[in-house]
DNA sequence: CTGAAAGCGCTTACAG
DNA sequence: CTGAAAGCGCTTACAG
């Protein structure tokens, strides 16, 4: 009892309903340029008529054809944060007439190659990837020639236009504050040291305790969170230590709601005690009303999907064909109460 | 300068340098039936040598074989519930080894309709919509047989597989709690009117009224805020009343977080006043440890984009050809503090 | 087990 | 302005 899988219409059809040849229909559908007004016509006619849609697999086989596919992979779906890059880049690629094909790599670099290789396969024009890290994969032999724009994070090795943050000298200089405001013991909380982010923003940190002639605690460098829970517990393990840290820099929004989460539980018992100032590198919902002291190194995550998109559709509409880029994006600090004076 | 566009490998170029013919190499790529193993290790050996990957589009070009595409519409890719919602049914859909379309509507229905149309035309398998409620291009007609998963929300003459959650009973339940606990002037703050989730949650709020022999103050019901922003201004409006609502009942976590920014602004001014009780539908992060009493009406995002992934693929691969099915999931309840008693 | 022929739906030269 | 022929990269019958 299954309906009978109706047979799409093609331009062979078209062309006999309109008793035309199927060069005209072609013609018709790519512009009309040199077809008799009276035969686009009729062919448009038969088109509504039948409800036909050009096969685009089968458009973009000959050569020379595009296949109007990008493939995006990203590490994270789930992330807020990576919804807003996926709205921005489809914006610009849709707007150029493109495809977004997307998967999540879950920072799995087999899934990565995997996935990659698939898009390779359905003959995607070009790809988006924040990249887990593996290189391999991502050499020009492996993409046969795809071009490549990574976001968010380099990876070494891989020359490829990319779109960055300004990770270490936002860090550096958030940083650099506390410890001007009188901060001497500043906790870090971060993603697996693989993540490149996490090593640039971490690098920030060190180096603003570095210039500052300020020694580095380690006990108070916890890395490996990437969830919220995870990062809940370990800001929970730097409150309890006989000396807690005065201000906690979170390298990701991850990061920094799993730090609220412990301050705001731990607020309840401990009424009165410092409030500890936190650094939050990515913005997140309601940072600003918690009343937690709190500076957020912001910036637009659209803006960067848009940004990786322009460059990759830069190059493959031949505007740029020069050597490969990295964009620093700018950052901008939105400050909540943060980074108080110490008495 | 432009790098020349080195030539991908086909499959006759495989055949060569393996020394036999392209159908040899069809077969082993195709899973080695039928060939002798020393032919297919050479074949092998020339698609790693070559790098060599299979031409996806060629391949679906053939009738009766299978594009392996997912094509998804959703209606803002922004909104985290929707990128839990993506990774849930990608999740299947790679599962299957197919590969997940997607584009932004923005609830613009002509987005969708062209959306559609571009899905169509690249020969996806099937459909996965969140829905803006238009109806003619969700007809089979329109459709051209493609299966279609609507989730989320159903639209009024599209007879399709659907994927709801139990907005009216979730919503009746939790106002009928306020309304038990001696709440008599209720606020509401919803979206679009044309937004059939937005409908159903106001029809719950409705009949909670009815049955309760309570009168509705439509002064009380604010709708059309699809963002955060417009959310804010609405609630504040609400609060900014002679005789406030003592309680709010917000039809998505837009809306909700709206209604908390607001509320949290307010209480700094105007402390020791009553605590408006909050019931969201949808969760979003923080909800439990912002200090104000907040009953969330939960379900699983991940689980919905999954349930209406698993319903398509179950189409596609034939598991299942009756008639068109709708899920309800059902939700669960978390109290943070919630619908106090009124004194 | 292996291969030569035909065709999927479309478009690029080439003729008229 | 219009069309018949050839071919994109692959796979489905059909022969051996």
């Amino acid at each position: 009892m299954a309906a009978p899988t109706r047979r799409q219409p093609t331009i062979l059809t078209v062309a006999e309903h309109a008793g035309v040849s199927r060069m005209t229909v072609s013609r018709v559908l790519s512009g009309g340029k040199n077809v008799r007004p009276e035969l686009a016509e009729r062919v448009h006619a038969s088109v509504a008529a039948l409800g036909y849609r050009r096969n685009e697999q089968a458009r973009s086989l000959r050569p020379g054809q595009r296949s109007g596919l990008i493939g995006m992979a990203i590490t994270n779906v789930a992330n807020p944060y990576y919804g807003e890059f996926v709205l921005g880049a489809d914006e610009v690629v849709s707007g150029s007439g493109r495809g977004l094909l997307i998967g999540s790599t879950s920072e799995d670099e087999a899934k990565e190659r995997l996935l990659i290789a698939d898009f390779i396969g359905r003959q995607v024009e070009g790809l988006i990837v924040v990249p887990t890290g593996a290189r391999r994969h991502l050499l020009p032999g492996a993409l046969g020639g795809v071009p490549l724009v990574l976001a968010s994070r380099a990876v070494a090795g891989v020359r490829a236009d990319t779109v960055l943050v300004a990770d270490v000298q936002a860090s550096y200089d958030q940083v650099s504050a506390l410890i001007e405001a009188g901060h001497r013991r500043i906790g870090f909380l971060g993603t697996m040291t693989s993540v490149f982010t996490g090593q640039r923003r971490f690098e920030g940190f060190r180096l603003a305790h570095e210039d500052a002639g300020l020694e580095l605690d380690d006990d108070l460098v916890l890395v490996g969170q990437q969830d919220v829970e995870s990062a809940t517990v370990a800001m929970r393990s730097l409150l309890r230590r006989a000396d807690p840290p005065t201000a906690v820099f979170c390298a990701n929004n991850r990061n920094a709601i799993g730090a609220v989460r412990a301050l705001l539980g731990a607020s309840r018992r401990a009424r009165g005690a410092k409030p500890t100032a936190l650094v939050s590198f990515d913005n997140f919902e309601l940072a600003d009303v918690l009343g937690i002291p709190v500076t957020i190194i912001d910036h637009d995550a659209r803006d960067l999907g848009r940004q990786a998109a322009s460059m990759l559709i830069g190059r493959l509409d031949g505007a740029d064909d020069g050597l490969p880029q990295t964009v620093e994006l700018s950052t901008r600090t939105l400050d909540y109460g943060g980074a108080p004076q110490l008495r």
